[in-house]
Formats: structure tokens, sequence, C-alpha cells
DNA sequence: AACTTTTCTTATCTTAAGTTAACGTTTTGA
DNA sequence: TCAAAACGTTAACTTAAGATAAGAAAAGTT
């Protein structure tokens, strides 16, 4: 847990933007409630069975969110630069967290406790912008997993991939392929017949 | 577009009592920013390719969603009394929606228009609550979201349908079959052959 | 009550995904 | 730098789901 340097800072300070501005008093008093963590490779910022009473902005590397189901571990999801990171239900209902969030290489978290962000909630000075940053990061949340759940009602393995081609760019450049299998909800080794079939039908 | 009777209000002012508890003032100002609309069986609340600038809560009926995929239409999600209905994507970003929301049976919604919706955030005397109201009910629905998304990535159609017996009584009670299936990512007759599999195997 | 539509099951056939294992390649880290 | 671990592909086999069609049962309509 160190010191914030100004760039980070400022760096939080633009991806909040989308959702809260604060003026100069208000964000002296919010960022007496962050902290920064280094996470080495594989060091757990949540974990299964375990409150997670903490939540994220990356300003630095990028997690996976896994489970792990009879022995073997299934990715699910995956936080990058400038991006938000929770295990969300276990952080709001204050209930174990099913799933546990890994770092992927060294990485940089601004956190903030739940013991923290209930204090702001509860400090008139940043309740109503807070109120509002909450809102408006869990409606983005929202849509992103309604995204997500049709395309797992409407698409089939293949569609969803071909979909990831044209938008995720970041998962497919940066997250080995059996993670981005589970992420589509197929095995490994189904991922690459896709693969293999999409290769031989464009060509 | 009618009147609403106190019955209504009641059960409306009661839905929302786990997210924004309403002063008496407050509540005479809010209640002027929603109306009540009768469906019909199959009248469209929300409609692909068009925006939807509502939202509601369900007092009497139920509503189904659904996307149209090559001519067929599949059900992703049913809303029942007493819990909200929208196509929040569009709802919220403004875009149109990629998907249809139809009653099940004679329905009645209490509606609130983006238009009120926007002018109640942006009046000082329910802007907070609204605020949080938003941000609470947007949380419930990331949890509900989060929940589906992992039992998608990790368990079979057959475990989703096993989980569904346990939790999902009103969906199984009340919807047919085919819809249920959708739901669950299979097709009617994927289901039908799980369902007896599992009645053979717990024989 | 008679008719239509919807719903569910069943069967057949096809297609794709899961499982396991082997192999070569790359990456990692001691 | 060298051995171990991780990764991606391929193959063979198994299992389950998709597609289509037919028929029975249930529900809805006139």
């Amino acid at each position: 847990m160190d010191a914030l340097t100004s760039a980070q800072l400022a760096a939080l300070r633009k991806g909040m933007e989308p959702y809260v501005v604060f003026n100069e008093a208000e964000w002296i008093v919010f960022i007496q409630h962050i902290s920064l963590h280094n996470f080495k490779k594989k060091q757990l910022f949540a974990e299964a069975g375990k409150v997670c009473s903490h939540f994220g902005f990356v300003l630095k590397g990028s997690v996976r969110y896994y489970h792990i189901k009879d022995g073997t571990d299934i990715t699910g999801y995956f936080s990058f630069e400038n991006e938000y990171v929770s295990s969300y239900t276990s952080f709001l209902t204050g209930e174990p967290a099913i799933n546990y969030i890994e770092a992927l290489e060294p990485t940089q978290i601004i956190v903030i406790s739940k013991k923290n962000m209930d204090a702001m909630l509860a400090n008139p000075m940043l309740a109503y912008k807070m109120e509002r940053f909450g809102r408006l990061l869990a409606e983005h949340y929202l849509i992103c997993y309604e995204d997500r759940m049709s395309s797992f009602i409407t698409q089939t393995p293949e569609e969803r991939y071909l979909k990831l081609l044209q938008t995720g760019r970041d998962i497919l450049r940066r997250m080995p392929q059996h993670y981005v299998a589970n992420f589509l909800g197929i095995t490994p080794v189904s991922l690459s017949r896709i693969r293999k079939r999409i290769l031989v039908e464009h060509k």
C-alpha cells in the first residue's frame, strides 16, 4: 500500500470523468479514501469463500476473474487498464464471493474499501456524487452484462468468437487462448477447432 | 393510461422500499411523474429497433423479453409482479433496443418515462433519492446478471435446469416450457430430453 | 361442442462440443 | 541455460445438442 503519484491520481480522475466530476474540495476528501496496491503476477485481488470488501480501478496491468469447478479453473471475465474490478456481488451483498480474481501480470490497482465507500456515501459532502457514480458505474456494467447475456442466448460459440474478433481486440491480443475459450463459454479444444473452421472457410 | 388507485400506489411504494423510502412531500411529487398502462396479452412494452424510452414496475401480470433471430423468437428473460421491466440498455443509452418485451397476459404496469426520470434526477427535491434508487436498482440487476452469467460459464444446461428447479419456481410454474428452454440457452426439444433424463435418473 | 392453435414429447439424423491424450512449441523461472 | 510448466493444435472417441418432422395432448377460441 503506497502513496499515489499525481499522474496516478490524474488517471483515476480521468477514468471517473464519464461518471462523476469532482471539484477540488471534493477531490481532496475523496482521495483520502483510496489507496494504491501493487499486485504481483498471480496474486489474488479476491478469493472464493471470502467476502470481497473492496473494489478497484486498474491503473496498470490486468486481472482475470475465474471460478474453480471440479478442480479446474474457468475464466469468466477480465479487466484491463482504466477499468474497474471487483467481485461485485460479494462487494455489494457482503456475502462470500464465489469466484477468484487474480493479477495476470504485475498490476497496479487503486482500491476503495467497502468501509470507505460507505463512509463517502454517508458524508454529505460526497454523498450525492458518490450515489451518482455508483449508479452510472452499475449501469455501465449492467449494459455489458445485458449484451453478453443476449449473446449467450441468441448466438452460437462460433458467432460469439466472430463478434469478439471485431470488438474484443484487447482480450484477444493479451489473453491466452484457453482463457478466451472459457470466456466464450467453451473449452480450449473447441475454440481451437472453431478457429480452424473459420480459417478454412474464409480463404 | 389511467389514474392510479391508492392500492396500486401502495404496492409501488412497497416495491421501492428496499431501495428508497420517500417522505410524504417527496412522494406527492414523485407520483406526478408516473402513469399506469394496461397491456393486453401480446401487446408490446418495448420493440427492437425502437428506443425504449420508459421503464416500468409490474403491478399485475407478466412480461417476456425476446429476440428475433432468423425469423424465430428466442426468450431471454421474464418479469413478474413487483419486478421492474425495461429494455435497460436502450433506456440507459438512448439507442434502439435489440429485443422485444411483450405482455404474456393482461398486465398492469406503472410506467416512468425517460423524460420524467431525467426530470426527477434534475429536481433538487428528488435528485438524491432518485440517484440512490437508480444505483440500488442497477446493482440489484447487476447481481442477477452476474449470477446468470456465471451459470452459463460454469454449468451445463442440465445443471442450469436443476438450479432453476430449486430457485425458479415462478418461471417454471407460469411459463411455457419452450420459453424456459430459451431462457436456459437451449432449444425446447433439448429441454424435453433433459427433463426425461432427470426423471429416469432420479427414480 | 367443434375447431384451431399452442405446447410438449418423441424419433431420426446431423452437427458440434466435451473428454482425453499425445505432440510440438513457447514461455517461465530456478 | 536448462528443465519444467504452460500453451495450442490435432486426433479419436463419446456425448449431447441442433434441426426437422410427426403426433398426441392441452389450451384457447368461436
